[in-house]
DNA sequence: TTCATTTGGTTACTTTTTGTAACTTACTCT
DNA sequence: AGAGTAAGTTACAAAAAGTAACCAAATGAA
């Protein structure tokens, strides 16, 4: 691959290279963890289910549904699932009648969700912009 | 909506009220422009390009697309319009002969890309944690 | 002159992913 | 006997994404 450095002015280079070298979302995804667990983490609903895990330590399933609105049932269940091999959240079932199923996040979904209240408070900070900007590009 | 208060023990529930309270994924969609503006922004095309535009700070249609391995002109095209229209990235064209175009971050676009960074050094940090918890997970 | 090449897309068509809504299981309560 | 309940699953429809051929308009080569 051709480096930064063949492109832009030098100083620049440097520092870009110091950002951005030593990460790797820079190969084909069969090649890329990044890639590959990035695209499980950051979808759309992963998201909003392990916001609402953070903000309510316990939740069951139909709880989260009501909560992360608009997912459906199917939706929910294969992203739980993965969410789950993934190590962000774990099921616990109890053998009642009806079924009791708790969900919560892991250790390690906990630093997660870390990570993604910062993204959201960019957001919750920064969508005003956004939405000015879609208006305005809307009349062009 | 009830408060995690009401599920949770009260000290618990303070340090979650101050983390999650006042932002605003809670609400359905059309309702709630942080899920809306994390949609376009949090999408797995979108980080890439944006990744991109991060480490080259100009860069054209093709090369772009050789970048971000994998996507389709369709894709990368479709992304590139709400992108710009979202205000992140802009879009410079010179009408010579093949027509050129420049994509590059805008200046909020930078600010993202930074956000961005953080996230992707997180996955880059835990990406053997999940794939190790994958593997684990299909064996049982 | 005719033909291939170039860039930044678009288009038509196929495949995959999502959404919708009805159904299931197994036990309890009326 | 029939209704209700929790946590899903299933079949079918709709939307999104992937694939590959095509386009314009000029340049350079044959």
């Amino acid at each position: 691959m051709e480096t930064v450095a063949e492109n832009q002015n030098v100083r620049n280079a440097k520092k870009l290279e110091k950002m951005f070298g030593h990460i790797d979302f820079k190969h084909p995804p069969e090649l890329c963890p990044v890639r590959d667990v990035m695209s499980v983490a950051s979808d759309q609903w992963s998201i909003l289910i392990i916001l609402w895990l953070g903000y309510f330590p316990v939740l069951r399933f139909n709880k989260l549904k009501k909560y992360v609105y608009g997912i459906s049932n199917k939706v929910l269940s294969q992203r739980l699932k993965v969410l789950e091999a993934d190590g962000y959240i774990s099921r616990k079932a109890y053998p009642e009648v009806p079924i009791r199923v708790e969900y919560r996040l892991t250790d390690f979904g906990q630093t997660y969700v870390e990570k993604l209240l910062e993204l959201t408070e960019w957001m919750q900070t920064n969508s005003p912009k956004v939405l000015a900007n879609r208006e305005k590009y809307g009349l062009i």
